[in-house]
DNA sequence: CGATACCTGAGTAAAACACTCAACAACAGC
DNA sequence: GCTGTTGTTGAGTGTTTTACTCAGGTATCG
């Protein structure tokens, strides 16, 4: 039931590209570093981002990675989506061609249904842009009980 | 991000259980046989369930298993978490004893707190008797469809 | 007693996960 | 146009989880 942590590390890496917009491309060894993501993993990551048309990459020199389109743009379903496939909580709730009838023996996909229609509408409803100002508004928090 | 078998079979046995409840108990090649279920596999999921106390079994000639407490008493929750542990989408939202730390580098942890505690309490308002009348409601017009 | 069930724990094949490695391609700046 | 820095790709690998099976054991009924 756990999502993998190719969603996890790949969110992490958006957000910060997010936090980084407008300051040129950011190398993956400071996306690694910074959240703690194993830099030649994080490179696979990326270039499944890049595939889907998430992030652009730069080569050479000064080169990097940064968002192809602006933060408020992308949402959490959409990014998931495209980092672990379906999210669906049961194999039966997204039929592959030429299935069905698992529904008769079984009785509580229903239940499912129900939650994962709300799950996607609660990740469609929130923008990378979200995220990025929650996490600024959170470190603001820890800046303030750090002075205290 | 897909719920394993386990929880699926299990689930299934037990709605199978309530449907035949008061008929006095049934042998596990009888669910197996109906649910679709390894019957050998579904040994250990009664066995699961015998311990979490939703089941009652009886050896013997005209031994088999039965539900422990009324169909109205028993939810998916409760059910889910007895077969598999916690359902969390993420390490971070139960914290191990002795962990914390990642929200800082992660920062989406809010949004999937949310989704998690929707899940479970939609989960825990469904009750098996619930899912028992919805398999009946379907069955009938099953039946219904058939004849015309 | 013996047939019929449930009960238990150990074992295992296959798949998914979480990476790593090595070779390659592009670009910037000298 | 060389050189070094970065991204790109695909193949490969150790570990863990899943989804079972098997071989015994134990309780109960008739
Ligand atoms: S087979 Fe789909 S919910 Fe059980
Ligand atoms: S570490 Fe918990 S959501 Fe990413």
């Amino acid at each position: 039931m756990l999502l993998s942590t190719k969603g996890d590390y790949g969110v992490r890496a958006m957000i910060d590209l997010a936090k980084h917009a407008g300051e040129g491309p950011v190398q993956r060894s400071e996306i690694a570093r910074r959240r703690q993501i194993p830099e030649s993993y994080l490179d696979h990551l990326l270039a499944q981002l890049r595939r889907a048309g998430f992030v652009r990459s730069t080569r050479g020199p000064s080169g990097g990675h940064e968002l192809a389109k602006p933060a408020s743009d992308i949402n959490l379903l959409s990014l998931l989506e495209a980092l672990e496939g379906s999210l669906a909580p049961l194999g039966c709730l997204e039929p592959a061609v030429g299935e069905e009838a698992t529904e008769s023996i079984c009785g509580q996909n229903w239940v499912w249904q129900e939650i994962y229609d709300e799950m996607r509408a609660r990740l469609a409803a929130v923008s990378l842009a979200e995220l990025v100002e929650h996490e600024r508004e959170h470190e603001r928090q820890a800046v303030i009980s750090y002075n205290i």
